[in-house]
DNA sequence: AAATATTTGCAACAATGTTTCTTTTTTTAT
DNA sequence: ATAAAAAAAGAAACATTGTTGCAAATATTT
C-alpha cells in the first residue's frame, strides 16, 4: 500500500486527494512549508479552507509540527520523532537560513537543556537557530 | 527631561504623543505587548497604522525587539540588552506561560549555545520557552 | 449498493498588515 | 518667536491571512 495512504490510515484520517497530496509535499520536500508554500505547489486546486484544515489536522495527530518564527508565518514540518494525537515531542533545533530563506529540521541537533529560577516550570524547550544552511555554504 | 523623551531623542525619534505612549506602555510592562495589547491600552486613541509603524521604528532603533510565537502573533519588548540601529543583541530566553498567556523576557537567563554541524553557520539563537510563569505558580 | 460519517468548497466575514497621499505636528533655522 | 523644512499621523483603499456555517460532494462502513 502507498505509503502516504498508510500514514493517513494510521492516523485515522480519511484519504482524501488534498490530504493525499499535502502530505507527499511534506514528505518529498527536506525543508519547511508555509500555507502559501502549499497553495502555490498544488496550484491552488484545493479550496484556502482546506489547506488550513488539512493543516491543522496534520498537526493534531502528529504528522506535522508548527516552527515559531519572528515574523507571522507559521511553518510546518514533518515530525520524525515519537508524536502522535494530543502529544508532540520535538525535541530538535530549527534552522532559518538567512541566504535561501528555508527553515529545515536539525533532527540531529537536540534541544540544549535550560536552566529557569525556581519560579518557573519549563514544559517545552523550542530552538530557532538563524544562520546559513549547509546547502548556502557548499557554493 | 523625562526618560521617556530622553529614549527617543537619544534615538533619533521626534518625539510624539503616540510614541511617547507606546514606548511608556513599554516601560510599565513585565512582560511582551503584542499589536492587539497596545490598541487596546491606547483606546484606540491612534490609528493602526501609526501603531505598525511605531512598533517598526522601535524594533529598527533597537528599543525593541520582537520574540518569535509558534501562532502567528508578534511579540514585542523592550531591550534591555546593548541593542541599538541595526544590531540586536538579546541574548536572553523567553518564557511562554501557558496558564496565563503572557510572554516574559527572561533577562537573567543566557541563551544556551548550540552546537551545529561544521556546514552550517550559526548567526542567532532564539530560545522560546513554553512553561508556566513566577506569578502562576505563586498561587 | 445503500446508509452513514466525514470532508470539501463556497460565501460571508473578521482580523491583520500595507501603500499612497494629504494634513498635521515636530524640529530646525532665522 | 516666527518661518521654513522635515517628519509623522491620519484617512482611505486595498491586500493578505484566517475563521465560521452550511450545503454539496466524497469517503467509509454496513
Ligand atoms: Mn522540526
Ligand atoms: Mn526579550
Ligand atoms: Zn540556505
Ligand atoms: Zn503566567
Amino acid at each position: 500500500m502507498d505509503s502516504i495512504v498508510q500514514i493517513l490510515k494510521q492516523n485515522n484520517l480519511s484519504v482524501t486527494e488534498g490530504r493525499r497530496k499535502i502530505l507527499s509535499l511534506f514528505l518529498n520536500s527536506n525543508g519547511a512549508l508555509a500555507h502559501a508554500d502549499i497553495e502555490k505547489n498544488t496550484h491552488s486546486h484545493f479550496d484556502r479552507v482546506t489547506v488550513y484544515r488539512t493543516l491543522q489536522s496534520f498537526v493534531d495527530k502528529g504528522i506535522i509540527h508548527t516552527i515559531p518564527t519572528s515574523d507571522n508565518s507559521i511553518k510546518y514540518a514533518l515530525c520524525k520523532d515519537e508524536c502522535g494525537e494530543g502529544h508532540h515531542h520535538d525535541h530538535h533545533v530549527h534552522l532559518v537560513c538567512t541566504r535561501c530563506g528555508n527553515t529545515f529540521c536539525l533532527d540531529n541537533v537536540v534541544t540544549p537543556t535550560v536552566k529557569l529560577p525556581r519560579d518557573y516550570t519549563i514544559q517545552q524547550v523550542e530552538v530557532v537557530v538563524k544562520g546559513i544552511c549547509k546547502a548556502c555554504n557548499n557554493q
